[in-house]
DNA sequence: TTGTATGCGTTATCAA
DNA sequence: TTGATAACGCATACAA
């Protein structure tokens, strides 16, 4: 229809410089007037480039891992990747099936979350030779290279914040995923060697919710005597502290005078709560963007180092006393 | 390594009937050894059919969409598919960029968040010959079929609630998108025809946010008076109607005695606010495999109504008096 | 600046 | 039950 070979076709759409502008300017006229779209199967299967990038996640309707996605798939759109996604709850069977179902469609890189995988998706991912993020954790041995935070850093780093104003008694409420046991267990430690009392833990089991978060609180407050032992409630998640402060609310429990409650994640809701919601901050748009240039780099050739931390701070604001 | 040609193992892998026990199990074994994965491009290349859907929705942080992408691609999963999903904002030339480059990867169907589109989008869509599902809305013109539910009917079921209920006054809260409008204004055309007084709205402009809850009521205190006519505030969503709570808290504005608030959606938190948030609700996940259901039956070819409608009703709990 | 020939890894068709 | 052969629609190498 422009009266040119295939090829010139080709190029006209993945080079327009290679071409003269009057045939350019044909080929644009029939394609247009066709509604050609070119099949991106056919190119990737000869360039034995897909321009898809897989990622797994454990949950997208969770704020902190659909945020995150966003940041994520913003920045490879901007070099010509589609996104692949699935959910993988947080089962390392089902995350398998799923590496498994991405990698027949050859792409060109993978993000996974977390560290912990089982054998046979190690193998894959390594057999299959393209480059593979795994991210929200740091490991000594990724499969490729990684992008997260120190997640029992992170809790020191509340463990202190709480022993430096002046709380001795403490409790945590912690959602069933594996970072989140990670930190309940590193600040149960470091609160009490730096002199604090045993930690009681709530273990809601399941994911995090506004109503777990209340029920968490109920049973706490059961076990201790709030009156009299200012405590310091640290929860895995912004959600969960969202429920506790509902709770103490209904309850006439002033926050903070009578309990701490602190949060973390430092979802964009936490500054809006009443009173406003003490939080650790994790640059979640950072963590995406990095992710998604590391693999980039990765796709292109370039070095990249194993382990890239990204930074943390606590979002001071007014359910701890300080 | 199986000593069989290729054709055997594309049938051992497509229809593994079709081939001797014995060959079978070397095949599998020789797949085990090597690691091999087949290339999903090249098979859809050949037999035309991706076993891929493509999903364009607004935004993915929104609970709203991702619980319903959840359920979405749940239910295509089980009939072996996989998703392609973009976030188009709330633009339609967004939207229409989207369709392009998914297009480019022949999906076999493809869903799209609402009704409105561009004349581009339309064309490439009816030119590609693929199924489509227009989801969340209800329209005459389809271009395809659609699932979703009459919002202009939703409002109107919540004006006569607020009605019966003996409020006189209301207020609305509308986020800046074209559902949510649309719905604002079937409200208050039926609140005030049904005898109720002129309704004043608060177009938070953007996307639904605690914050913009907490404003916009902060907007409405300000031009009623509250102590002397109990008024009703009909949100655009449950979040905004979260954030109205937490201002009337503040205030110390009872809820539902002094002030009615009414959210739309009824995501799984409201069920746990204080009080517990009477809201409009909508089964999303009925929703989503309605929405997978239709899809995957014009792909095989079996005949699809041009509208599902899925019903919605009043989750009666404690925000509003009755 | 443009074109020819070839191959990417499957599935569909037909034959044995 | 298995195999040979020809597409599928592009990109790459090379030639003109």
């Amino acid at each position: 229809m422009a009266g040119v070979s295939q090829v010139t076709v080709s190029r006209a759409l993945s080079d327009p410089s290679k071409v003269s502008k009057a045939t350019l300017d044909r080929i644009q006229a029939a394609i247009y007037a066709t509604g050609f779209v070119p099949n991106a199967a056919a190119g990737a299967l000869a360039s034995r480039r897909s321009h898809l990038i897989s990622a797994l996640v454990p949950s997208i309707t969770n704020i902190v891992y659909s945020s995150f996605i966003r940041a994520f798939s913003e920045r490879i759109r901007a070099d010509g990747y589609q996104i692949l996604l699935s959910e993988t709850g947080f089962d390392q069977q089902d995350e398998e099936t799923a590496v498994k179902a991405h990698l027949s469609r050859q792409p060109d890189a993978i993000l996974l979350t977390g560290i912990h995988h089982s054998r046979e998706t190690r193998r894959m991912l390594l057999a299959s030779g393209i480059p593979v993020v795994e991210v929200w954790d740091i490991s000594d041995t990724p499969i490729d290279t990684c992008v997260g935070f120190d997640h029992a850093a992170a809790a020191r780093t509340v463990a202190k914040f709480a022993i430096k104003n002046g709380y001795r008694t403490a409790a945590t409420i912690t959602a069933g995923d594996s970072r989140a046991r990670q930190r309940q267990v590193s600040f149960a430690q470091h609160f009490q060697t730096a002199g604090g009392f045993p930690v009681m833990d709530i273990d809601i089991g399941g994911p995090a919710s506004i109503a777990a978060g209340r029920t968490a609180l109920t049973q706490i407050l059961k076990a201790t005597d709030v009156e009299n032992s200012a405590a310091f409630v640290f929860c895995s998640s912004d959600l969960l502290a969202h429920g506790a402060l509902i709770e103490a609310a209904k309850r006439g429990i002033v926050v903070p005078d009578a309990l701490a409650i602190m949060g973390f994640g430092d979802q964009d809701f936490a500054a809006s709560l009443e009173p406003p919601l003490t939080s650790l901050r994790v640059d979640r748009d950072l963590l995406g963007h990095s992710a998604a240039e590391a693999l980039i780099a990765r796709i292109n050739g370039h070095p990249v180092k194993d382990v890239t931390r990204i930074n943390f701070e606590i979002a001071l604001r007014n359910t701890v006393l300080c």
